[in-house]
DNA sequence: ATAGCCGGGTGGTGA
DNA sequence: TCACCACCCGGCTAT
């Protein structure tokens, strides 16, 4: 017995069968039974899944529940995962409309940004849920780290920023203005003939530039 | 022909399997052939996939180029996605270890955020990236428009906006310019004395304001 | 020095 | 997941 070893903790719906939970205190899980919504396994604190057979995947599909289903797990976790059990190839030659099948995957994805795992059987659940929650509990110290980063501008960016303010002006005609005038102070200072010189500025644009920088504030707006 | 019939546009590395090809065509995709890092196939702005036969995914797991390319594509896509193709039971069962095998998986979900699809050939791998090009296109379709829609500036609100882009300076301050100066290239011309004397405006931030204002681009990156 | 206010970052919520 | 809003904290201004 190793004093090393890390356990993982897993929250398990009681209701999941019996031999996943087996399974995963074998493999050196603390499993936790408990009565859980919406999903079924929780293995950190932002992260749940649901876990669903093949079978009723794809009924799931016509009526509905998973769309249903799906879209409360992504709400109540950042990290929401969906595995697929009983993956074979019989199983899929039974899927009438293939379309149908990717098109609900793809949906799942793009939509609610959930995650999909397809397991062959319970024992590749249940070694899957156990690495994951391995990894996730394991990192969440290193993790703390590598949380949002508060993205903190330097200034070159800001003066990109400012100038992406005026109509038309993206990324690429601020960085032509910067590089032309210098600085900040001097594209603002630019007059309208100076402006049309710079490559990416015609007549339209320049207008634009000029009325912003040069009507009076509060310009008269009324309807 | 329908011509209400939305058609995605996929960007498929050049050196992919000309049969996935062929098949995103047929399903009524527009494919477009380049030669893309980090990954095979790029489905909107954010999304990209990278595919992988099962024989690969495994040898790569060993040799660690799996969470190099993973890795990759995780830092330069929002949506990585990772697709590993031949996914059947004979495969599964040559898998020495399935636990390195499951543990690699949830790693690349752990780590680094990727959602892994497994299918079963190139058809369902065609079928599953049209369905998503098609969700995810559609739906950046409708963002666009949606941002378009309820944010119609004015010029007075546009002069504002370009004004809160300095730091620390908001609606209220970015207003108290205005009315100070009149139009914006007066503001931009101020010097540091007159903004001084505006309500609001401190030492500090007009400080702020000055270096923006006067560092020449490319500002010299602090480390 | 300190009170009050502004800006912007964060967290929770709904779609 | 992403976008929006409401609230809160830290820091700057102004007295």
């Amino acid at each position: 017995m190793e004093e090393s070893e890390f356990k993982p903790e897993i929250i398990v719906d009681f209701r999941e069968a019996f031999s996943i939970k087996l399974k995963l205190s074998e493999l050196g899980s603390r499993v936790v039974e408990k009565s859980i919504t919406p999903a079924d396994y929780v293995l950190s604190e932002n992260c749940a899944v649901e876990r669903k057979t093949l079978k009723d995947f794809l009924r799931s599909i016509y009526d509905g529940r998973l769309f249903e289903q799906v879209e409360r797990l992504a709400k109540a976790y950042e990290k929401p995962i969906l595995i697929v059990e009983g993956y074979t190839l019989q199983g899929l030659e039974n899927v009438e409309n293939p379309k149908i099948f990717w098109g609900a995957l793809a949906r799942v994805l793009a939509e609610w940004g959930v995650s999909v795992i397809f397991t062959p059987d319970e024992r590749g659940t249940a070694l899957f849920l156990y690495s994951l929650a391995e990894k996730l509990q394991k990192e969440s110290e290193r993790r703390v780290l590598a949380k949002r980063k508060p993205r903190v501008y330097t200034l070159r960016e800001k003066q990109l920023l400012i100038l992406q303010g005026l109509p038309n002006i993206g990324p690429e005609r601020a960085a032509k203005l910067l590089e032309r005038f210098g600085t900040l102070r001097r594209v603002f200072q630019a007059s309208e003939r100076e402006l049309l010189s710079v490559e990416g500025f015609g007549k339209k644009i320049v207008r634009q530039i000029r009325e912003i920088l040069d009507t009076k504030y509060p310009g008269l707006e009324e309807i």
